[in-house]
RNA sequence: CGCGGGGUGGAGCAGUUGGCAGCUCGUUGGGCUCAUAACCCAAAGGUCGAAGGUUCGAGUCCUUCCCCCGCAACCA
């Protein structure tokens, strides 16, 4: 009987108002590779993404297509699972907030929040611009005015239902201070407690009557249910919960991790914590909160023609150097820097030099030496090799912490610095003299421990980077699946009756840097 | 005094409980020849935003100020 402990991982769904970017792309490709990691790790891990189609902006959008809304988000929704096929992003489950699964729950979930007093009816007060028809708040306008198109906006009322907040924001203070570990990192916490919580909470509007493509709420059908209300609930409806059969979500239920981009995080760490409070559900472990990709003119936008779309860079330099970039570039705590200069200098850099290079000149040797048979373990015969192998081991453990606390930046990096230790490794043993010197006991140990390594980056990088992973694996000779699981890590002495490739083969190839800066730099602007 | 983050060698960043200022890239010099002109070593280069304070000693603590970014409530 398999007990596997489970995981559900969840990335926002995703707004389809327009083409999605690299951001976009960075969230999931975080979540997809925290969910290979723990995966590897012999969790039962579920992954959940998806769109959220409703809303005034993708009516708007859909009619200057000349498309009615429904049409428009069916070519999204396919859009979106393009680019994840694209991506090899492993998802579970694809919700939209259109299908039935969902709607159909969310108007359960108004009616119960009706009844049971936590939704009341008020009205929505705002500054509307009528050609836009959208509301403002006042510190929304720019200079008094539509802060998309610049006209006069009026001061306006509609009838709305709210939600009351008020009367869990002590509770939701309270959760904070029992749960460290629900909101990563630890200052957006503050953020929400300062600006938001302390000030006094406000409720939240959650219907509207100013348009109409969205949820119906049965017992008023002029009101739709407004945005969060019917967004945030999609990683309950994508599991079944109220639905005829929930087991799904009483499987995984609640989230191990729900990742969010900085721009939402109000709305996940205070009001989705509440409208679960008032459904009486447990609350996720941890909602992590990541950072953006800037450019170095700031954020990415049309009209600056900065902005770069995942498929470009794929299309010409590949899957896994793409998603290295991405998830090497975005620290914890800060924002990361997209430049082409970077880009292409961490291709060639990180990639080409350090560890094609590594995996090359190690396959070379253990051909020449050796004709490709790959020695066995004889222990540590010297001080350099056992110093090796504790360097190495050291390595492995923080680079799995990391793996655990989400750090897959932090993470990458220190792979790094083993895939440096390990250059090092051939200059402090110099295996051509050993040659030289027919010391075969130490060479053999030397191309061993090398082989070795390289089999253990190539298990370390297997969440982020799979094909190369997978490459580096082949091209040592390594079949056996026992070599290839996260258990195997910590082992020495595995690696038996192997035999490298004959001729090692280019990981990837040295990039022309200014050529290509030239090429990123045009996309950028097309 | 709205809140949060940041201001560290040419560029991008680390700096945990205060104790000789580190990393990556770039530059310069050297080594090596197994390798994708890759790899390894070394050197040059910093008033750690500003001022004041605490301390034997502060990038690290306190005070004030300056600059940059984000958020500031219903726009993913």
């Amino acid at each position: 009987m398999e007990n596997k402990a489970k995981f559900y991982i969840t990335t926002p769904i995703y707004y389809p108002s327009g083409k999605f970017h690299i951001g976009t792309a960075y969230t999931t490709t975080l979540a997809d590779t925290i969910k290979r990691y723990k995966t590897l790790r012999g969790y039962d891990a579920y992954l959940l993404t998806g769109t959220d189609e409703h809303g005034q902006k993708i009516q708007t959008v859909a009619e200057k297509n000349n498309k009615t809304p429904q049409e428009y988000v069916d070519a999204m929704a396919e859009e979106a699972k393009k680019l994840w096929k694209e991506m090899d992003i492993q998802y579970d489950d694809f919700i939209r907030t259109t299908e039935p699964r969902h709607t159909k729950i969310v108007q359960k979930i108004f009616d119960r929040f009706m009844e049971t007093g936590d939704i009341y009816k008020g009205n929505y007060e705002g500054w509307y611009c009528m050609p836009c028809e959208t509301y403002f708040t006042k510190t929304q306008l720019v200079d008094g005015r539509c802060p998309d198109c610049g006209r006069e906006v009026h001061l306006m009322k509609e009838e709305a239902y709210f939600f009351n907040m008020k009367k869990y924001a002590d509770r939701l203070l309270k959760y904070y201070d029992e749960h460290v570990e629900f909101v990563k990192p630890e200052y957006r916490k503050t953020e929400m407690i300062n600006n938001f919580i302390k000030p006094g909470l406000e409720d939240l509007c959650v219907s509207r009557t100013s348009f109409d493509w969205g949820v119906k709420v049965l017992k008023d059908p002029k009101h739709i249910v407004y945005v969060w209300l019917d967004a945030l609930t999609n990683y309950l409806t994508a599991l079944g919960y109220m639905s005829d059969d929930e087991t799904l979500f009483k499987k995984y239920w609640p989230a191990d991790l729900q990742i969010v981009g900085k721009d939402i995080a109000r709305f996940h760490l205070i009001y989705w914590p509440i409208f679960l409070m008032a459904l009486d559900l447990p609350l996720p472990k941890t909602i992590l909160v990541h950072n953006w990709i800037m450019m170095k003119d700031g954020k990415m936008s049309k009209s600056k023609g900065n902005v770069i779309y995942p498929e470009a860079l794929i299309e010409r330099y590949g899957l896994d150097a793409t998603k290295y970039y991405l998830l090497r570039e975005v620290p914890e705590a800060q924002d990361g820097l997209f430049t082409p200069e970077g880009f292409v200098e961490r291709y060639n850099s990180n990639l080409c030099n350090d560890l094609g290079n590594l995996l090359n000149r190690t396959v070379a040797m253990c051909n020449k030496y050796f004709d490709g048979v790959v020695p066995q373990y004889n222990g540590t015969p010297n001080e350099i090799d056992l110093e090796f192998e504790k360097f190495t081991q050291e390595q492995i453990k923080k680079i799995e912490q990391l793996y655990d606390e989400y750090n897959i930046s932090i993470a990458l990096q220190e792979v790094w610095v083993l895939i440096s230790r390990t250059n090092k490794y051939i200059d402090e043993t110099l295996p051509w003299v050993l040659a030289k010197e027919k010391q075969i006991e130490k060479l053999e140990s030397t191309i061993y421990h090398l082989i070795e390594n390289l089999r253990k980056i190539a298990l370390v990088l297997l969440p982020v980077m799979g094909n190369t992973s997978k490459e580096i694996l082949r091209q040592l000779g390594i079949d056996n699946s026992n070599l290839k699981t996260w258990e195997s890590l910590t082992k020495y002495n595995q690696i038996t009756k192997t035999k490298v490739i004959q001729k090692g083969e280019p990981l990837f190839m040295r990039l022309n840097t200014e050529e290509e800066i030239d090429y990123i730099k045009k996309d950028m602007k097309s």
